[in-house]
Order: structure tokens, then C-alpha cells, then sequence
DNA sequence: ACACTATTTATAAAGATTATAAAGTAAGAA
DNA sequence: TTCTTACTTTATAATCTTTATAAATAGTGT
């Protein structure tokens, strides 16, 4: 079960396990989406009503520290959250927003190449994918 | 000479030419880095002393749908805006932020792969390297 | 149960971007 | 060239996301 590994992580790097950090992630992991800190915020705001939005915000922040959550910064206003299981990239709708999880292999060689053309010390990459969803699509032909 | 074909670009649209779009290109095009919008604000303030941020945020709008311009939204406050030229990737330092243009060939397999497992109609897709630049790699090894 | 320290809360502050309305100006028409 | 009109710019305020601060609260090991 994901969430009991996830709270294990935590414990193993010394991070307290509060009610309000198990309910962050449990909504991260099984809400199965890529919600916004406000998103979480709302989420929460019947079983935490006191809870403040810097605490979302800080546990995300300390969860993204720790290997747990993944930010994502797209053009939109405000950044994303995905929580970490295995490596994919995201297809996005441009017309709706939605995102989709997407498997690809690695793209070592691209980083490889970078690495040697730049110079740099490679450590990451993303990417993701725009188009249109089957439902917009569908709707744009009426 | 690039600037005259952004200007003729922008009169075919029915865009405007005015002073500060005329300063703007310019100063993207000969800059040759990746500006946030205050940045652009902050070096145009010489020339042009009265002119409001909205401006500046406005015409790279304007740009951007045009498509002179692409915006570019990282994990940081600000996006960055780089003039279209021809289609590269960025490797950027995680040390220092310098961005590096990347030439690679298009992954359009990676699109494929994508339409076909998702069922989207796939438009574009970014991606970017992340490392630690030669700079700042010897530094760090003193 | 105690003590220590991290965490939460409430609030304010910061920073980026957008909205608004009045004044100004580019570009084609006369 | 001058006029006219719609688009732009300016100045300002508002909005929105995220972070900082300080006091109150609550985990966790002993």
C-alpha cells in the first residue's frame, strides 16, 4: 500500500507524521489526479477546518524535499502536484486541462547528448505533451 | 535580419508597430538570453522612462500569440520569454540558472507514441535538461 | 507524563500578473 | 497632409499564488 511507504519514508528521514500531512498525502495518492495546493486546501477543508493554506504549502514543500511529490510548473498560474510512484510523463489537454499519466523509456540519450555538447553535468530532464483530449476533440466537431 | 522579419510578421497580423514593441523585439532578439518580464521592464527603462510594467506584459503577450515568442514557465517565479528562432531545447544550471539552447532533433516518436496509447491529437511538447553547468562544476570541486 | 522541538495556525507581506479607465498614438482614408 | 478611429500605453489598483513571522499547539523519544 503506497501510503503506509510513504508515511515510512517520512519516518525513516525524521519527519513527524501529523493528521494534517497522512490527509495531504493520502488525497495525493488516491485522488489520482494533479491537484493544486488550493485544490488540496478545499479538499481537506471539512475534516481540517482550521487548517491553513501555508500548511499545505509547507508539507508540500517538505514532501517534495524528501523524494515524495513531484511540483509541476506549467504556464498556468499556479503549480501542480503529482505524487512520485514510478517514472511517466504527463499528456496534457490543452483545451480542458486534463492531465494523462504516459510510460515512456527514459530518454538517456537525449540527456547524453546534452552532456556532451554543453558540457554540463546532466541530472534530470522533463518533458510533457500537449494536444487535445478524445472528449474535446470530439466536442470541437459537434 | 531577424528583427525586420518580426516587424514584417507583426504587420501582416495587423499587429501595431509601435515604439516600445519595437524596443521589445529588439532587445529579445539581441540580448540572446531568456528574459523574465522585468527584466525587459528594467533594461528598456533608459529609453523609455515612462513606460508601465503592464506594457511589457501585454506586448509579450501579443508575441507570444503571434508566435514570435515563446514563454517559458520553470520552477521559479517568473517565466522567461525567448525569441523563436529554430526549435531547440534548453539545458539549464540548477546552480546559477544559465540557459543553454540545445539543438536536437524532434521527438516525434515520443508525440506517436503518445497519441496513440492516449487517443489525444497531439499539438507540441517541451522539454527541458536540467544539470549543473562547467562553471559551477568547478567550483563546487574548489 | 515530561520536555523538547517541530509543526500548525492566523495573519501579513511579497512578488508576479492582470484589470481598468483615461490619455495618447499608429495607420489607413479622405 | 490632416482626420478619424480603434488600438495602445500609462498609471494605478486589484488579484492571485506563495512565503515569512510569531505565538500557540502537538508529535516523539525518554
Amino acid at each position: 500500500m503506497e501510503l503506509k511507504e510513504a508515511l515510512d519514508t517520512l519516518k525513516d528521514t525524521g519527519v513527524r507524521i501529523t493528521p494534517q500531512r497522512h490527509a495531504i498525502l493520502e488525497y495525493l495518492i488516491s485522488s489520482m489526479s494533479h491537484p493544486t495546493a488550493d485544490d488540496i486546501y478545499k479538499a481537506l477543508e471539512g475534516k481540517f477546518p482550521n487548517m491553513s493554506v501555508a500548511t499545505v504549502y509547507n508539507n508540500l514543500r517538505v514532501f517534495r524535499e524528501v523524494g515524495l511529490v513531484k511540483e509541476l510548473t506549467y504556464g498556468d498560474a499556479s503549480s501542480r502536484f503529482d505524487f512520485v510512484t514510478t517514472h511517466h510523463y504527463h499528456v496534457i489537454c490543452e483545451s480542458c486541462g486534463k492531465i494523462v499519466d504516459f510510460h515512456y523509456p527514459g530518454l538517456d540519450e537525449v540527456e547524453h547528448l546534452a552532456s556532451h555538447v554543453t558540457g554540463f553535468k546532466i541530472s534530470h530532464h522533463r518533458m510533457e505533451i500537449y494536444g487535445t483530449c478524445p472528449d474535446c476533440a470530439s466536442k470541437e466537431a459537434h
